[in-house]
Formats: structure tokens, sequence, C-alpha cells
DNA sequence: GACCTAAGTAAACGACCGTTTACAAGGTGA
DNA sequence: TCACCTTGTAAACGGTCGTTTACTTAGGTC
């Protein structure tokens, strides 16, 4: 019997598609050094070495799945309002979307990645945030904002010290959303 | 010609010290991960071997490091009215000591390193720094503190992105000093 | 001064990694 | 049906890493 769509068993636009899918899960859960290829590959269910036949190298697969991850839309449309609030939500992952930078400060402990991770970094989300902001200070406030950020995901997911279970500890969320807040307040 | 002081060739206590202060000074400057012991044992000037015989391997060398350099004495001592000009003046470079901070956040890519790094984190430095500020949200304080601390030197060393080249913008600075600050006041 | 133990070295080991090579099998058009 | 190119696999390659083993050498002791 036949699917009513076609599937083929060999479709080279599906298997890079699993491929890039299972790297942007794996290097934002371990970082790049600690993600190996085979692990890769064996949860896109191919062989290792089409990373570097539909890639070109674990480097490049890497750049290609931050550079995937990065193009969901990023926190520039949020209303700035009620930035705080919501981009806090989005880094608890209260709503559906997955944050990418957790991927782009995994990168930190390879110099090659982090190479890479930064200049995306950099275009993708560091000048945007500044242009949004605006004003005088725009590159200051930028920089509190990735600070923060690095702080709360490097705590969270690298460095858990306190109760950190789950969600955040309510006093501690209403500190970062001040944070966020003020950022983008005149 | 012989010297004053007496210092012979062979000395395992001086043989010991050499390689735990340079590993202190490679894995503050390039995490765990990266730091390889052959790089370790040859700024020390003697044989990789001597790692394993004298520490018992790279991650417990890793953790005797980390003690150390934990050992100088940590902000708990500081004066509460000028902590976040004297916080940011250490972590900056200013006075001479250099924090162990770096090294700690460095392990975060490996994962054994990790658990090393999380366990004398939290008793050495997240434990007492909850002590010492004290009161009923002492622990979200300090939380605040770690994220603030990882956000500046994950910033700084291993993302920079501004110019962050030399010494730190002055409006960031402020900014740093009066986040710190504001975790000790009351 | 011979001896013996501690200190240090050189080299190899075994494991892992990303990558490449050689080969097998599926799909398609003549 | 046969040829051909694409897709995918299996296995080996070369390199690096931390560690272990076998050996050499310095220095104190009887």
């Amino acid at each position: 019997m036949t699917a009513t769509f076609d599937v083929p068993a060999r479709d080279a636009d599906r298997t890079r598609a699993a491929i890039l899918d299972a790297a942007q899960q794996i290097f934002a859960a371990k970082g790049f050094a600690e993600a190996g290829v085979r692990e890769i590959t064996a949860r896109a269910g191919v062989n290792p070495s089409l990373v570097s036949r539909y890639f070109g190298g674990k480097l490049r697969l890497f750049e290609a799945a931050l550079d995937a991850a990065l193009h969901t839309r990023l926190m520039t449309d949020l209303p700035k309002e009620e930035f705080g609030r919501l981009i806090v939500a989005r880094f608890a992952g209260d709503d559906q979307r997955v944050s990418p930078l957790p991927m782009l400060f995994g990168a930190s402990a390879d110099s090659e990645a982090r190479a890479v991770a930064q200049r995306l970094l950099r275009e993708r989300v560091f000048e945007p945030l500044k242009q949004w902001i605006g004003g005088d200070d725009a590159d200051v406030r930028a920089a509190r904002f990735m600070m923060v950020s690095l702080g709360f995901f490097t705590y969270r997911d690298q460095l858990p010290l306190a109760e950190f279970s789950g969600r955040i500890e309510p006093r501690l969320r209403q500190w970062l959303e001040r944070e966020f807040q003020a950022i983008v307040d005149a």
C-alpha cells in the first residue's frame, strides 16, 4: 500500500532538514563542543558522513543550525511597554517558541564556534536590538540586555545553584522583568 | 656557584605547585575543555604524566586549581557601603587580584567539570554570599549576583560584541556598580 | 662509594572525534 | 532492461586527547 502523499525513502532535502533539526536540538542542549556528529546524525536517523556531504562539516552545520534558529523572529517585535514581562516569558518557555540564545551561548567553549556565534549574535541580535532601542546609549542598553540574558541562561542551564527546578522563582522573575523593562524604558 | 637558598633540581612540592599554578592560569583563560594537559605541563616545564601522578588526572587537577583559586578571600570582606564599586573594580582587574570566577564559569562546557565547579561554586561562593547578605530574600539576591557576574564575564571574555577592548565603558560600569550595590542594599 | 628510593622523562596505548573513501542500493530516463 | 546519477552506508583514516607503562636519573643514607 502507498501513502496518499508519496514520501520517497530517499529524499536529500528531507534528510538535510532532519539533520538540521536534530542539530538545532542537540547544539542548543549541549553546546558545540559536547555535541557529536554521530549523536546528531543518530537522532536524524542517518549516517554521520552526510554532515560533511550536505553541510561541509560540523562547524558549517552549526552555523546553518544557528542561522535557521535565528530566522524565527526575535524580540524586536515585542511591544516596548511590556517588553520585560514578555521577554522573560519567552525565555522561561511560557510561550511555545524556544529562544535561540542558548545555542548561541553554548558555542562559547570552542574558539571556532565562538567566532561564528559572535558574528551571528552581532548581526542578528545585537545590532537589530540596538537599532530598535534607539537613542544615545543604545549600545550600552543593548550590552546590558546581553549581560542579563547571558547571566540568566548560563545560571539556569549551566550552573544551576538554587532551587531552579522547573520555573523561575517569583521574586527572581520580577527582578528579571524589571531589568529588561528598564533597558527599553527612557 | 650555588644560590644562597638551595633549590634542588628535583622537588616534588615545587613541581606540584608549578603545575597547579600553570593550571590556574590556563584553566582561567581557556576553560576546562580547551585547556590541554600537555599545554599546562609545558608551561610548568614538566612532563604531562605528572598530572596523573600528582593530582590523579585532569579533572582532579581542575578541582585542585579551582579550590586553590577560591582560597583567596572572596567578596564577603568588602564593605557593604561600597560593595558595588569595589566588586566591579575587582572584576575589572583594577586591583591586582584576579577573580576566580572566570575559571568557575569556564567549566560550564564540560559536564564533568561543570559538576565540580557547581559544587565549589555553591559551597565557596553562593552560600557564603547568601549568609553575608542575610535577610529573607538572601537567596534571590545571591542569585542576582550570580546572574550579573556570569553575564559580565561571559559577555566580556567569551562573546565580546561591543567596544570592550581594555576597560569597561563608563556608563556600563556605572550600571554594573549600581546593580551590585542594589543587591546588598536593604 | 654502593645502594635504593623518589622524581622525572619518553613513548606508547586506547579511546574518541570529525572526516574521507570505497562501495551498495534506489530511482529515473533512454 | 540497461545505464547512470543520486542517495545512503560501512569502515577506515588521521589526529588529538588523557593516561599508563617502562625506563632513566638525581640525591640522600648506611
